[in-house]
DNA sequence: GAGCTAATTGAAAATCATTCTCATTTAACA
DNA sequence: TGTTAAATGAGAATGATTTTCAATTAGCTC
C-alpha cells in the first residue's frame, strides 16, 4: 500500500528501520504519522484510534509491538503520567525532555537538560553509577492555565 | 492489636493520619514498617508479602488502597521503572529524588534536587506553568556494578 | 471496659491493560 | 513474479488494579 503522507519523521523512521533490517509497514508508518501530527503525547489507545482512522481496522497488539520497538530504536519516548498511565511522544532521537500538562495531558518538549550541570558527586559517593535519567515537568499548558 | 515495633516513620505516619481523621490501622502501620526497613523500593507485591509476614493474611486491595492514600499524604513516593513497573519508596515528606538500580531495582535517595537551579525561562516562554517535577536517575548500585 | 459509629478491611468479582499464540498476510529482495 | 522471513490480526491468556459489599475494627464517649 502506498501512503499519501510523508514527513521528516516518516523518512527518519524508514531509514532507521531499513538500517536495522526491519520492515517499514504501513502500520508502523501510521504510528509515526499519528504521533507526529498530534503535537501531544498519546496513550496507546489514542494512537490505536489514530492509526485506525488512517488504515481502518488495525490490531492493538501491533500498536503495542510497534511502540515498544520504536522506543528501543529511540524513535519515541515513553512517558509516565502521575496516575501511572503510559504515554508516548515522538522524539527525533535528540536528548529532549517533556513537560506534561496535568489537565489536558498535552506534552511539550524542552530541549535543555535540567540535570546537565548537576554534580553527581554525592551520588557517586554512594557508589552509584549513573547511566540515564528521567526528567519530566508537570504543570499547566497555556490553554489550560487560561481556562482554569 | 498492639505492635512491637515503632520507628520515626511510624510515629510520623500515625501523626499525619490522626491529623486527617484517618485511622492508624495495623495494616497501614505495617506498610510503613515494611517500606522503612527494606531500604529499597518495593513493588506492591513485595509490600504485600512483607505485610503478610508481619500480620499474616492481608488483602492485596488494602495494600493498594494504603499506598494510594500514603502517596496523597506525601508519606510515600511512587516510582516508575523503565519497564512500566510501579514502585514505592518511603519518603519523609522531604523533597528527595531517587536513583534506581536497573539490576536489583534498589532505590537510593539523594536529597539534592537536580532541577533546583534550572532556569525555567524557556519553558515559561511557552506559556507552561511548572507545578511539579519528576526526576529519577537510573544506573547501577555499588553491589551490582561490582558483580557485573 | 462496653457500646456506638463511621472508617476500614478482606475476598471475590469485575475491569482494564498488556502480552502471547498461531494462522494468515506482506515487505523486501532477487 | 516468486520466495521467505518478518509482521500482522484476532482472540485467548495473563496480570495488575479497582470495585463491591458484608463483616470487622479504631477511635470516641460514657
Ligand atoms: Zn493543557
Ligand atoms: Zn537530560
Ligand atoms: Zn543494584
Ligand atoms: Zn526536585
Amino acid at each position: 500500500m502506498k501512503k499519501d503522507f510523508e514527513c521528516t519523521q516518516e523518512s527518519y523512521a524508514r531509514e532507521i528501520l531499513r538500517e536495522k533490517g526491519l520492515k517499514s509497514t504501513v502500520q508502523r508508518l501510521a504510528v509515526v504519522h499519528v504521533l507526529h501530527t498530534s503535537g501531544k503525547s498519546l496513550s496507546v489507545g489514542e494512537i490505536h484510534d489514530g492509526v485506525k482512522g488512517i488504515l481502518g481496522t488495525t490490531g492493538l497488539a501491533t500498536i503495542y509491538r510497534t511502540l515498544e520497538m520504536f522506543e528501543d530504536l529511540g524513535i519515541v519516548k515513553r512517558l509516565h503520567f502521575p496516575d501511572g498511565g503510559r504515554g508516548y511522544a515522538f522524539s527525533q532521537g535528540d536528548h529532549v525532555h517533556h513537560m506534561v500538562c496535568v489537565d489536558c495531558k498535552g506534552v511539550f518538549d524542552f530541549p535543555e537538560c535540567p540535570v546537565e550541570n548537576f554534580d553527581y558527586a554525592s551520588v557517586e559517593k554512594q557508589g552509584f553509577i549513573v547511566r540515564d535519567h528521567f526528567v519530566q515537568l508537570f504543570g499547566q499548558c497555556e490553554k489550560c492555565a487560561e481556562a482554569a
